[in-house]
DNA sequence: CTTGACCCTGTACCAAGGTTCAGGGTTTAG
DNA sequence: CTAAACCCTGAACCTTGGTACAGGGTCAAG
């Protein structure tokens, strides 16, 4: 294993995508570990960060909450935990991903068949999306 | 078809699972058409504000913004576009849905691994959670 | 040895999505 | 006829997830 390259907050936040204050802001979260520092007080990231850091913005586009992340990042890292405590969390986390899977998929299905419905140029009106779209036997939690 | 029964604002948020409160924003934002009202001004909604509202909270835990979600709404609804224009956009929103579900796809993958890996009983620190969850091969819109 | 590009901190501010409050009518059960 | 349980409005407030600012050090190039 080479050394790891050390990334300041500015390279961090860069190579992330982020802006640089979202990184300080991960940090007081929880979400980044604490980077070490510089002589001068400078952030050191090691390059494990980033890869964190993706790993949020990913699933924060997913619909997961910063909290919720934090859970899924902290299903490693909890010293007192066991293996069998972080199965059972991966697999509720497996659940609840399995349900937005199943949503997603109702609500694709519905947008195709709005498109196909649509196949005249005619005007609007004959193409009732929330007729398809709904239905209200769909997954509920919260 | 019997006439639909009406409900007031209380009823609509209680069978839909929201706060009072909600129902008016939500009429305000144009994702709840505006309810008839009654002689002394209460609000009156017919029976597919209540599919609509279900379909919001849904379109909502899946990731969509308040604003997306009256995208998805008005694909329907507009009286000046064409049939060429919803399907145009319906086919947008179904590839913006095909990628969340590869991505959550991703997320399980990783967590079902994660489950696997950590058949033992042993303590964590075995578990590698980062390692499945990242790499940056992940769908990068924003 | 200075100037621009970084970094530090604490604090203030912002947008989205709601929720609560104040002040006031309405309706319905007893 | 009155109290509880609703409903109305406008406006203030709250949480989440950031962003921006002020006031001040640091470091690398010229």
């Amino acid at each position: 294993m080479r050394e790891t390259e050390m990334l300041t907050r500015g390279k961090l936040a860069g190579r992330g995508g982020v802006n640089i204050a979202t990184i300080r802001y991960y940090e007081k979260r929880g979400l980044l570990p604490e980077a070490s520092r510089s002589p001068s007080g400078y952030r050191l990231f090691a390059g494990d960060a980033l890869r964190r850091l993706h790993f949020i913005k990913q699933a924060q586009v997913l619909g997961f909450s910063l909290d919720e992340i934090g859970d899924l990042l902290s299903l490693r890292m909890q010293p007192g935990t066991t293996c069998a405590d972080i199965r059972q969390q991966a697999r509720r986390k497996i659940r609840t991903v399995d349900d937005k899977i199943r949503d997603l998929q109702r609500i694709k299905q519905a947008l195709s068949k709005l498109a196909i419905a649509c196949q005249g140029a005619g005007p609007t009106s004959e193409c009732p999306i929330l007729e398809s779209l709904d239905g209200d036997n769909v997954t509920q939690r919260n």
